[in-house]
This record gives C-alpha cells, sequence and structure tokens, in this order.
DNA sequence: ATAGTATATTGGTCGGACCAATGGTCCACT
DNA sequence: AGTGGACCATTGGTCCGACCAATATACTAT
C-alpha cells in the first residue's frame, strides 16, 4: 500500500487548453455561468487568459464534448445545463476533486447493478472462443491477481456482446482501478478472486445465466465493503 | 409521422474537423487502423488532407476525448483500442449509420436495467421538493405527453441523487428520442402513459422502492415491444 | 407591417513562426 | 564493453495575424 493512488489524473496537465478547459468547466458546474448564458467571445476570451485564440478554441472543443456548452457559428458561444450532459467525463472530472468519496460510492452502486447484468449476458450469448479466451487468462499462472481479475471481468463484458455495457465497464473500471491495488495486498482477497474467477466461468461455461449474475452481484458486494472499511479508517 | 427522425446527427457536419473526426475514427474503429500503430504526424495529416494545422489539431482532440488515440508531446500520435474507451459518444457515433437497428436495442437492453434501478432510488431519496416539482409536471394539463414524459424522468432520474444514473438516463434519452414522436402517435398509448405517470409518483411517495422499480420496469417492457413491432414493420 | 438587403459580429480555417517535450545519436569517461 | 550525459532532430503545444463563412441585427424598399 505505498504506490497506490499516485497519480490520479493530472497527466496531460501541462497542456494550457486543459487548464482553461477546468476554468470555465467549474464555473458552470457551480452556477457561476448560468444555462443559456451566452459566453465571451473566442478573442475576448484570449484576451482576458492572456493566450491565443486557438488554445481558447481547443478547450471550448472540449467544453463541447463533455456537452457543457453550445457553439453556434456566426452566433456565440452559450452555457448548456450540465445535468443535462451524457458525458462520463464529467464524473471523471468530480472525482479527482472529491474529498468525501461521494463520486466513487456512486459508481459502486451503479457497478453493483450493472457489471452483474452483464456477466448474464456474457453467459447467454458467450461463444466457444469467449470461453477459451477466459480459461487461458483463468488457469494462466504468472499473471499476477489484479492483472487476472481485471483481463476476467474485461473479457466478460466484451463476451455480453452490448457495447454500451462495454463502455460502462470501462468507465467503471476507471475510477476503481486505483483502488485494486490496495485490494490485492491481502493474500485473503487473492484467494478469494482465484476461487471467484472459477465459479464464475464455471457459470458462463454451464450458460446459468442467473448463476453468473449471482457470483459477481456476491463478488461485487464484497469489493465495496472491503473498499468501504478501507475508506473509512483513512479519517 | 412525418416529420420524425429527419435530423439524426449531422447538426454541425459543417466543420471540416469533423469530416476528419469521422475518417480517423472510422478507420480506427474498422480496425484499418490497428491499436498501438502510430498516426501520421499532425504536419503530414494536415499536408494530404490539404487542411490546415490548426484543423487537424482540433479533429485529434475530439479523437482524443473518445479515447481513439493518445497523444504524446514531442513523440506523436497513437491509436488506441476503442473497446476500452470508456466514452458514450461512440455509440452515438454506430448509432447514426445503423443500418439494422443494433445500436437501439443494445441501449433498450440497458435501459431495461438500469432506469428502474433509478426509479427505485427515487423512491428512496426523494425529497419533498422532488415531490412537489414532480406532481407539478404530472398535473400541468397543457403539456403535451411527449413533453412530460421527458420530463417525468428526467425528474425521477434526477430524485436518484446519484449523477452517474443521471449521465446515463440523459445518453439513453438521447438514442431513443427520435422514436418518442412515434410512440405518442397513438392515442392508446397517451393514456397509458397518463396512468403511468399517476402510478409511479404514488409510488415514490409511499417511497415504494420496489414497487416504483416494478412499475417503471412494466413501462420499459411496453415500451420496448411497441418500438419492436414498428421497427419490425418499417422493412 | 413585411420582405428583402446590407453590415457588423462571431465562429471556422488558414499560413507560418516559435516554444517545449521526447527519443535517439554520439561521445567522453570509466 | 558498458555507462552516463550532452546534443540534436522530430513532434506536439502555443502564438500571431489574416481571411472565410454563418448568423443576428438594423436598415431599406415595397
Amino acid at each position: 500500500m505505498t504506490v497506490d493512488m499516485v497519480f490520479a489524473q493530472p497527466l496531460t496537465r501541462s497542456r494550457l487548453s486543459e487548464e482553461i478547459v477546468a476554468i470555465i468547466q467549474k464555473q458552470i458546474m457551480t452556477g457561476a455561468i448560468a444555462p443559456g448564458a451566452k459566453l465571451p467571445t473566442e478573442r475576448e476570451l484570449a484576451l482576458s487568459l492572456k493566450v491565443n485564440r486557438a488554445t481558447v478554441r481547443e478547450a471550448l472543443r472540449k467544453l463541447e464534448n463533455l456537452e457543457l456548452i453550445e457553439i453556434r457559428h456566426g452566433d456565440g458561444v452559450y452555457a448548456k445545463n450540465y445535468l443535462d450532459s451524457s458525458n462520463l467525463d464529467l464524473i471523471k472530472a468530480s472525482f479527482s476533486t472529491d474529498e468525501h468519496n461521494e463520486t466513487i460510492f456512486n459508481v459502486l452502486e451503479v457497478r453493483r447493478i450493472v457489471v452483474p447484468e452483464m456477466a448474464s449476458l456474457a453467459a447467454q450469448r458467450r461463444t466457444d472462443e469467449d470461453l477459451d479466451e477466459l480459461e487461458d487468462v483463468i488457469l494462466h499462472q504468472e499473471m499476477d491477481m489484479l492483472e487476472k481479475d481485471i483481463k476476467v471481468n474485461q473479457l466478460i463484458a466484451r463476451a455480453g456482446r452490448n457495447p454500451v455495457y462495454t463502455i460502462m465497464q470501462n468507465f467503471i473500471y476507471q475510477i476503481t482501478r486505483e483502488y485494486s491495488y490496495f485490494y490485492f495486498d491481502h493474500e485473503e482477497e487473492v484467494e478469494r478472486a482465484g476461487r471467484f474467477h472459477h465459479r464464475i466461468f464455471d457459470a458462463i461455461k454451464r450458460r446459468d445465466a442467473s448463476g453468473a449474475r449471482r457470483i459477481m452481484l456476491e463478488a461485487m458486494i464484497h469489493s465495496e465493503e472491503r473498499l468501504k472499511t478501507y475508506l473509512a479508517g483513512k479519517h
């Protein structure tokens, strides 16, 4: 438990345009800029922020992707209601500035519903190739348990044959992965994960949809509890 | 059923950079550009596409947000595995070029799980203010049923007090809304929706979580069936 | 009043220049 | 031979200034 959670997000924070994104995003999400309000011109923003207009434009482009603003050619830039956004990156942003772990709890709440259902779909739709890949990973001894666990969940997600679930799984993974390091610090949990892999594989092999769902739900609940006690202990 | 589904996506297709996004995105998602492969430099892309480098940069910025590429300062641009993306916009893109309605079915499959759970959370967490807002909308006579239905679902989502669910609800709504117009063409469905609103409101008011979940699930299944017969009739 | 037109404003694209991070080469030193 | 560090070419990041294209508005002619 030494190097976990060191590099939270800021990887590309060297980019000036990202700073601008953060500034404007904060103002929109705190309500300092109301939905429907017209933002300053690109030229004005460039002037007041003392950066080039091209840099402002790249920032606005990202804010548009986040569905926080609407850019109208020949008219101007307007703030949108962030509650209407469908971009999960907004959650990632709030995650990196979250003091009370609200974000992670929200994600866990969704995970508990979504991931077991994904396992159920995998059991229904898996091909023999999916099964082979899964078995390969599970029986692969040299791989450490964290890496293996990630791979198993990924293969299950893809075996479900629903890209929407796959994307949601990727999102959930990206948010929770920083806590996974701590999780597998205990030998007890490593063994438990090993047993889980075999059980879920067996259920998927037998095309036992409800069984797969139940086994996955059980695993989710357990890791939730472990995480909650860990986070509680940090304060 | 005349003007439904007219403007699928192309709203901002006047932008040159969007064309470039589409070109490169397609190559990555079809595998023409393999994951890990290095893309041409910005200068080379600008040259071969006969556009300015700034335009290429804006396109690359968007592809980066889609998690389709990774940009490394001083190094180059690398393709990522689109299966690892957590950006729901990828689904929207495939939706607009989907011949066999696969996308909408995938989204409905997720909706059936997610939205009822959202209703359950709303029943558990709704405040009196949430309830008042909901009642206002439901009893508001002048509003047409489509608009009302959207608003009701939105308020339920927000009453659940989980931004991740809210974002997913927005995504689901954006994908399915184009079919909603047809849905409320039948007076029978309008009346059914009215009854549904009252029932779900009642359950949420009583803080009946499982009841709210059940009522919502019922509504989802019904609209799914209606939509499927409609889509089947189009061929 | 209304429809059409001119114009100012604003986002979109262009070209060319320089800054900053990275990878690789090469050389001095051990 | 191996290692560490200086150097340099390459590539993304930012800047400047100019022009193109869409929009809103004010104005004009009817």
